[in-house]
DNA sequence: TATCCGTGGAA
DNA sequence: TTTCCAAGGAT
């Protein structure tokens, strides 16, 4: 959870997680769609595929996990970073976790000074020697929740408190004046805009008619509302209309009821919603894939969906 | 190696 | 308001 995710942003959603699957065996026997509900409005929904296949792989090896870094490089989900983050918190390996906090006190110390993400691999190359002490060595989980500290308390991104810093007088980016540009970044490519069109159905019980997005691509395996595939173009609304949900002889008054605005990592999306109520939900439309919820019942839904059911929502459809 | 993958809080 | 970026991984 804590992947490129705050601990304040993870907490709750760590602590629902943790009543609902309390160890490895509860998580690994949970159907995917529990898992994912529990998940949504968290982001990076492969992490969540990953975790639920993390948590079956352990249960096939009788619910232990393997307690090296190799072994657990094995794991769905599990890369570098975690693989080195459990070996030393959990099973006390002398290996150095290379997060972006340590990334950042790392640039900074050796003053590394070519830029992200290209120097990835030889900062990472500096950091895993951090722990040559062996003092350091002796403690590999205090010593990598120490650095970890150090870049979140410290050798913040932006003025760090160099005059607090326990590692100043060894700090080359310090001596040179340097350290609060580090580590430098490759200029971002600007953020495209890209158009999508949504239609929230509701029926006169409040049902909202909802469908699975597929597994691979944006909010894989998450439910939301029924629309086009999001491209560059505007959709013109004789179009968009064109592509609603329909089953026979229904014929649902749409309404445009709004536009929503959801930035994702590397691209800004323009939805506009669509809203219409019909009487009840015809047994095609369930054939068809899609799925009928009580409008009362805790739907877990992405933000973005959650923002279109709200416009709908707030111009009075249900 | 570069790109794709969400969301929200802080500055 | 915009920008940055957070206990990264898979392809």
């Amino acid at each position: 959870m804590l992947q490129q995710t705050t601990v304040t942003a993870v907490m709750p959603y760590f602590e629902r997680f943790l009543a609902a699957f309390p160890d490895v065996t509860a998580l690994a026997r949970a159907p995917q769609d529990r898992v994912m509900a529990l998940w949504a409005g968290l982001g990076y929904y492969a992490r969540a595929r990953n975790l639920h296949a993390c948590a079956q792989a352990v249960a096939a090896r009788g619910g232990v996990f393997p307690d090296t870094v190799e072994g657990l490089l094995e794991l769905p989900g599990i890369g570098a970073y975690t693989a080195a983050a459990i070996a030393a918190i959990a099973f006390g390996r002398p290996v150095v976790p290379v997060d972006g906090n340590v990334e950042r006190v790392t640039s900074r110390l050796f003053a590394l000074t070519d830029p992200l993400p290209a120097a990835r691999k030889a900062i990472a190359a500096r950091a895993v020697t951090l722990n040559a002490d062996a003092q350091a060595k002796a403690r590999p989980s205090d010593f990598a929740q120490a650095l970890f500290d150090l870049g979140a308390g410290i050798c913040t991104p932006r003025s760090p408190a160099c005059v607090l810093c326990p590692w100043r007088e060894a700090c080359a980016g310090h001596a040179q004046g340097i350290a609060a540009t580090l580590p430098r970044r490759a200029p971002k490519p600007v953020r495209p805009v890209r158009h999508g069109v949504h239609f929230c159905l509701v029926d006169e019980a409040g049902g909202l008619l909802l469908v699975r997005r597929p597994e691979k691509g944006l909010l894989g395996g998450m439910m939301g509302l029924p629309g086009p595939h999001w491209r560059d173009d505007p959709w013109p609304e004789a179009e968009a209309l064109s592509l609603a949900p329909a089953a026979p002889r229904l014929q649902p008054h749409w309404r445009m009821v709004g536009q929503v605005k959801h930035v994702f990592t590397h691209f800004t999306l323009l939805v506009d919603v669509y809203a219409a109520r019909i009487a009840a939900f015809p047994n095609s439309m369930a054939a068809a894939g899609c799925v009928h919820y009580p409008g009362d019942a805790a739907v877990a839904l992405p933000s973005l969906m959650d923002k279109c059911v709200k416009v709908a929502r707030k111009a009075g459809i249900f």
